[in-house]
DNA sequence: TAACCGCAAGTTATCTGATGTCTTTCGAAG
DNA sequence: CTTCGAAAGACATCAGATAACTTGCGGTTA
């Protein structure tokens, strides 16, 4: 056992035990040190891996926090790795999300009020509207994002737009079929609004889940313009705070993998 | 933007550039560190942000890797979180269970084989024949496991552990109801079965549901023991490899919480 | 009184260098 | 050819010093 990994499940253990409930400070860096038997780096490196997980929250200059610990802030973990995964990976997502959209609008039906069945219905025009593909992706989003806010589930919405912000980095509207997958796509967000103001969460289920296998199927066929991982590149310019350490060179170790 | 940050987005950059793939070795630490800009403190909290979160691998004497980014492993990081959910949230992933359940159940009534249907049937004698609440629930969660094995989809099997061990946390065999409970737990089992092998994906979703709604149903109904989640304490006892730190006492300043 | 400002204390953030520990490799001995 | 041991490479941990940030208190001002 690792000392790093006697800290993390010692504060992971003040969670769970109720000695600490949501919201609650942590001691000071010193005491726990003092209290877990590690030094103060190997303290804030497992900080750092519950401060990844969402289940704490250091804050500069006051302390450190138990998160808030909500479903959907845990799930939002997942934003940040499902990025990074192969396209092989990220079809084997998608049968969930077909299987979690159609249940999310076919809950939205069943819980849609007219004021916001006409919200969605001026989104919907919006997005027939525009022809440029970025935008179309915006609204697209924001459609089904609406649609699963309806639905009264945070967790799930927050799933869902996790799903989403990944297959939306594929850009399918920028495609030489763009048109025809835009025409077909705007189909389905028509048949979806129209059984959601029907509210008839049968046939929002079906059209739902058509739509987002019709979105799968694309993906299959329009294999992303770069091998591996896209790079959406939300990361900023690294700013010159560099001191001083030995210098060797490094791009020519990328490849070598010991066996394993 | 903090140095641990700028290497989390660095690292990360890494990875979805395609600069290394999964696998792949990424330089020394120190290297790192100058490419990156930061000392090694902070660069070894970044990495150990991204192992925490499933997307790194860090080997002592070794080096550090890209993991193999398989969607099940990016989705098994919430195994340690969800412990920590109060019951409240809890209750509101159960919707998520019952539809994952019900759909893994369906597909796996799809793809069953002889053989897989007589495991299943053994499985469920045991299960009928022990009183042991401890056992019941191991083998509960054995049983919904194969099943989501027979269903094909790893992540979906993953995402449903990690609900399900949460769950079975609360122990509700040992309640003063436990005997009804388990009679009508077997009586659900034997239904799913039944549905799979009838090979009736319709059934056996239906099946699920219900079985997985039931089970949201005792659980609303019998509190846990404690307040906050539960205590199942994987972690160890600290080893005593303290120094020396400074001494303060701690204990009283768990419930001061400043205005957020 | 109420709003504002600045200072001081407390706390986390960062950097650095030294040392411990593990893995892998490679060559020599059997 | 196999086995064993030494050495190099790499991460793990620790300790201390310094910087940066937040918060609250008290004084100032309108």
């Amino acid at each position: 056992m690792s000392a790093v990994d006697v800290a993390f499940h010692g504060l992971r253990q003040m969670i769970s035990s109720g000695r600490l409930a949501a919201g609650q400070k942590f001691p000071p860096e010193a005491d726990l040190c003092e209290e877990l038997g590690v030094s103060r780096g190997s303290l804030r490196e497992a900080v750092r891996m519950l401060s990844a997980l969402r289940v704490i929250d250091s804050r500069h200059g006051s302390g450190t926090y138990v998160a808030r610990l909500v479903p959907e802030e845990i799930v939002g973990t997942l934003a940040l790795t499902v990025d990074l995964l192969p396209l092989a990976g990220l079809l084997e997502i998608y049968e969930l999300r077909r299987v979690l959209e159609a249940h999310a609008t076919s809950q939205a039906a069943a819980k849609i009020t007219e004021e916001q069945g006409r919200e969605l219905l001026q989104l919907l025009d919006r997005m027939e509207a525009t022809s440029d593909g970025h935008q179309a992706s915006e609204l697209d989003a924001l459609f089904h994002s609406s649609i699963a806010a309806i639905a009264g589930s945070p967790t799930l919405a927050t799933l869902l737009d996790v799903f989403r912000s990944r297959s939306r980095s594929y850009q399918i509207f920028d495609t030489p079929d763009g048109k025809l997958i835009k025409a077909t796509s705007d189909a389905g967000h028509r048949s979806i609004t129209n059984a959601l103001i029907a509210r008839d969460p049968a046939a929002a289920y079906s059209a739902a889940a058509q739509h987002v296998a019709q979105t799968e199927h694309w993906l299959r066929l329009h294999q992303p313009p770069v091998s591996g991982a896209p790079d959406r590149s939300v990361a900023p310019p690294a700013p010159s705070r560099g001191r001083s350490y030995r210098r060797r060179q490094l791009a020519g170790s990328a490849d070598d993998q010991p066996h394993r």
